[in-house]
DNA sequence: AAAGCGTGGCG
DNA sequence: TCGCCAAGCTT
C-alpha cells in the first residue's frame, strides 16, 4: 500500500495547524474567555448535536448557571428546564451530578487530567480530551464524529466506528497525530475540518489541507468512509397522552429518574388499548364525563417512533381533587414552573396556549 | 458488545 | 416524505 503513502506526521500536524490559522472557528460562544467550565458544558451539549442547535441553549444555560457553583446548587428541574428540547436528557442529569461532585470533591474546580475527568459521570475519553486540550492547552487526543471522519478517510479505515475494533484503530491514529504543542488549536482544527470541509456528504476536498495525502481521495472513495451503521427499521409504538385541564392548569406526571425522558414531566400516558374511563377511575379516583381527541402525530426517537394520540379529558367532578405530590403537579399555563418537558409535551402545551388565547 | 438514549436538519 | 445521522456516554 506504499502507493497510498500518507505524509509524515509532522507535516500532517503543520498542515492542520496552518489551515486553522486561516479558516478555523474562533468566534463560537464557548471560545470566548475560555474556561474549563464553558468547554465542559459546551462539549456535553455538542454530543450528537450540531453547533447551530447548541448555541442558543448554551447562551441560556451560561446565563442561568455561570459557574460550577451555581450549577451544583441548582434544582434538577431547573437544569432540565434549560435542557428542554435539546434531547439526551441524561446529559443534563449527569452534568448536574458531576457539578456537585466537582464542588464537593475538587473545591469547585474541574480536574485537570483526563483520567480524573473521565471518572465524572457523563465525561468520556473524547470529552475529557477536549476539556483538557481546548481549555488548558494540555496534550490530549480527542475523537468525536468529525475527527473520526477525517481520520477514517485519510487512512481509509474500513468499518463502522461503532465497532470496538474500528474505534480502537481510530483512537490509535488520533493519539499518534495529536501534537504536544498547540494541541488546543490542532484539536479545534480537526473538528472544524470535519464540520466544514471533510463533511459527510460532498466533502470539499479542494479546500482541504490534507488532500495531498488523503487515501480516500486517492481512491475516490470519500463516501465509503467512515463505514455506516448497519441499518434497521425503527419500530413504531403508540401512546395516548391525556390532557387534563383544570382552569388552565395541566396535570403532569414525572418520568422515572432514569430511562427515556428521565426526570421530565409528561401528560399521563396510556397504552392505545387502555380504557380512559377505567384509568381515570383507578388512578384519579374520578369519573370521566367526556373526552375528545386532537390530531395525532408521530415523534421519532433515536431507536423507535412513537405515535401520540392526545386526548382532552373532561370530568364530572372538580379535578382539583387530584392532589399534587412529588411526582404529580399542576402545570400553570399562566405562570409556568421551571421544569423539563419532552419536546412533544412542550409542543402540545404551546398548542393549548394558542387555543386558549 | 451492542443497545439505549432526543431532536432537528437535510438530501 | 423519510432515512440518515450530528462535537458520545452509559450500561
Amino acid at each position: 500500500m506504499t502507493s497510498l503513502a500518507t505524509i509524515p506526521i509532522t507535516a500532517f500536524q503543520q498542515a492542520v495547524l496552518a489551515w486553522y490559522q486561516h479558516y478555523g472557528r474562533k468566534d463560537l460562544p464557548w471560545q470566548q474567555d475560555i474556561t474549563p467550565y464553558k468547554v465542559w458544558v459546551s462539549e456535553i451539549m455538542l454530543q450528537q448535536t450540531q453547533v447551530k442547535t447548541v448555541i442558543p441553549y448554551f447562551e441560556r444555560f451560561m446565563q442561568r448557571f455561570p459557574n460550577v457553583n451555581t450549577l451544583a446548587n441548582a434544582e434538577i428541574d431547573d437544569v432540565l428546564h434549560h435542557w428542554t428540547g435539546l434531547g439526551y436528557y441524561a446529559r443534563a442529569r449527569n452534568l448536574h451530578k458531576a457539578a456537585k461532585c466537582i464542588l464537593n470533591d475538587f473545591g469547585g474546580n474541574l480536574p485537570e487530567d483526563v483520567d480524573t475527568l473521565t471518572e465524572l459521570t457523563g465525561i468520556g475519553r473524547s470529552t475529557a480530551g477536549a476539556i483538557i486540550s481546548l481549555s488548558l492547552n494540555k496534550i490530549a487526543p480527542i475523537l468525536d464524529g468529525n475527527v473520526k471522519r477525517v481520520l477514517a478517510r485519510y487512512f481509509a479505515i474500513e468499518g463502522w466506528p461503532g465497532k470496538t475494533q474500528v474505534l480502537k484503530q481510530l483512537w490509535h491514529l488520533a493519539e499518534l497525530h495529536t501534537p504536544a504543542k498547540q494541541c488546543n488549536q490542532y484539536n479545534q482544527a480537526m473538528m472544524d475540518l470535519g464540520a466544514m470541509v471533510c463533511t459527510r456528504t460532498k466533502p470539499a476536498c479542494i479546500d482541504c489541507p490534507l488532500q495531498q495525502g488523503c487515501t480516500a481521495k486517492k481512491l475516490a472513495r470519500q463516501s465509503h468512509y467512515p463505514g455506516t451503521k448497519p441499518k434497521k427499521a425503527l419500530p413504531l409504538k403508540h401512546s395516548k397522552m391525556l390532557i387534563i385541564n383544570n382552569n388552565n392548569q395541566l396535570l403532569l406526571l414525572q418520568q422515572p429518574p432514569v430511562g427515556l425522558w428521565g426526570g421530565l414531566w409528561c401528560f399521563p400516558q396510556l397504552k392505545p388499548d387502555a380504557d380512559i374511563h377505567h384509568w381515570s377511575k383507578k388512578h384519579l379516583g374520578m369519573s370521566l364525563h367526556d373526552h375528545h381527541t386532537l390530531e395525532a402525530f408521530t415523534h421519532t426517537f433515536s431507536h423507535f417512533k412513537l405515535n401520540i394520540q392526545p386526548v382532552v379529558c373532561e370530568f364530572k367532578s372538580q379535578t382539583t381533587r387530584i392532589m399534587e405530590n412529588s411526582s404529580q403537579i399542576w402545570y400553570n399555563l399562566a405562570q409556568p414552573q421551571s421544569l423539563g418537558l419532552p419536546q412533544p409535551v412542550k409542543q402540545l402545551i404551546q398548542q393549548l396556549e394558542e387555543h386558549v388565547l
